[in-house]
DNA sequence: TCTGGGGTCCTAGGACCC
DNA sequence: TCTGGGGTCCTAGGACCC
């Protein structure tokens, strides 16, 4: 197999419990749950007795009597997070940010300086352990998805490294929902047709896999289990959305209850979009009913914008639109069964953002021309670029970018 | 006192335009 | 003038991740 393993994926253990554990002595080496409604993160002492993120508190405390549990410090997360990143960033400048606790690494241009990209995983673990107090395990490998399910394998606290020679003896034995994008439904889907590893997965038809997960996921899953990964560390990442929710319990709530609320998230929200230096086009609101069903109502608008006033009456109408609406739930009594809340808004922009669209002739090489594209633009506005771009018309004979480009101007 | 909150990406269908 | 197809954008819903 061609390439080098030059990719990292690093991925702080347990990041919460961790920083708790940390600062103070008397959690370590014992089971620590953080958050005590819902378990924000456990410690490895707390997960051997099967506690894990998400879960219900009072679930997690039957299984797990013992565990200490603390209150989130949102803050010391933050800033250890920060401390992390100035360790990554002292290997490369080739960082992707996935979360606050994991990143991608491309340390291609750094082998002459650190040595060979094991060495500087190793050097990288060490790092963080010493200077921040911190475990974290890290993946190596040529693709970006290979480094996360390695590093997925090396927890806790390990380093894997996957040969280019061995890739598939590595990834066709595992289960399939290792694959970044298969959760419980499309494991179960899978399941249903006889797929339960990678390597099943690999050896399935693509007409039959598309046909049960859709065009575009079906093709993308199977590209994963046939080892094909040709996405780069992309460290010019924008946020595309922002958001708040607030669950409110199984207790039915008056309309203006209900308003007032969603008011609230709408004018914390926009506050940050204007910290941001961001507008918003695209207002949805967020329900869900006391059954626990979804709905979503949204409305984008002619102007991007970020005013308080503007944002507030559009949430204003669309909340109406849900309870009032043909099948709304409140209709009749003016009280409405609603177990969450939320305001999200999307096609966030620059204030200053031009639009750009691309045309290009040359027939199977839109992938390459995009990415030279990209390139051009993130030279050409100093790296600010706020790039959203997808391929159409592939089979018209001319590839368009048909997305607007946004970048800083 | 409560029982998560923050995101990304994909899909299908409809309106509309050329 | 009629018709069909391609393309874009919007909306609602859903799966998934940390």
């Amino acid at each position: 197999m061609a390439g080098v393993a030059n990719i990292l994926h690093a991925d702080l253990d347990s990041f919460y419990a961790s920083v708790e554990q940390r600062d103070n002595p008397r959690l370590r080496n014992r089971p620590v749950i953080v958050g005590g409604g819902v378990v924000l993160a456990a410690s490895y002492e707390a997960k051997a007795h099967g506690v894990r993120s998400a879960m219900n508190g009072r679930q997690a405390r039957l299984l797990c009597p013992h565990a200490i549990v603390v209150e989130p410090r949102m803050e010391a997360y933050s800033e250890a997070s920060t401390a992390v990143f100035e360790r990554f960033h002292d290997f490369t400048p080739l960082v992707e940010p996935l979360s606050p606790d994991e990143a991608f690494l491309d340390v291609s241009g750094a082998l002459n300086i650190f040595g060979p990209a094991a060495s500087i995983a190793a050097q990288l673990r060490t790092r963080v352990l010493v200077d921040v107090g911190l475990p974290i395990s890290v993946g190596v490998a040529r693709t970006k998805f290979l480094a996360k399910v390695a590093s997925a394998q090396a927890k806790p606290d390990g380093l894997l490294v996957v040969d280019p020679d061995r890739e598939r003896e590595f990834l066709h034995p595992l289960p399939v929902d290792v694959l970044w994008g298969v959760g419980p439904v499309t494991s179960e889907k899978l399941g249903n047709h006889g797929v339960e590893t990678v390597g099943d997965l690999a050896s399935s038809g693509r007409a039959e896999m598309q046909a049960l997960l859709g065009a575009g996921t079906g093709r993308h899953l199977r590209d994963l289990a046939h080892n094909l990964d040709p996405r780069k560390v992309d460290t010019g990442r924008r946020d595309r959305s922002m958001g708040a929710q607030r669950a409110l319990g199984v207790r039915v709530r008056t309309r203006g209850e209900l308003r007032t609320d969603l008011i609230g998230l709408v004018e914390k929200v926009a506050a940050r979009l204007r910290k941001a230096e961001r507008l918003t086009r695209t207002v949805t609101v967020r329900f869900r009913t006391a059954e626990l069903r979804a709905e979503s109502r949204s409305r984008t608008l002619l102007e991007p914008t970020a005013s308080t006033e503007v944002l507030t009456a559009t949430a204003d109408e669309l909340l109406a639109n849900l309870v009032d609406g043909p099948q709304g739930p409140g209709a009749r009594l003016g009280r409405v069964g609603c177990s969450l809340i939320g305001i999200t808004f999307s096609g966030l922009a620059p204030p200053d953002a031009v639009q750009l669209a691309f045309r290009f002739p040359e027939q199977g090489k839109a992938t390459e021309a995009l990415d030279d594209m990209m390139d051009d633009i993130r030279t050409r506005w100093g790296g600010k670029a706020v790039a959203r771009a997808s391929l159409m018309g592939a089979g018209s004979g001319f590839p368009v970018l048909a997305r607007p480009t946004a970048v800083d101007a």
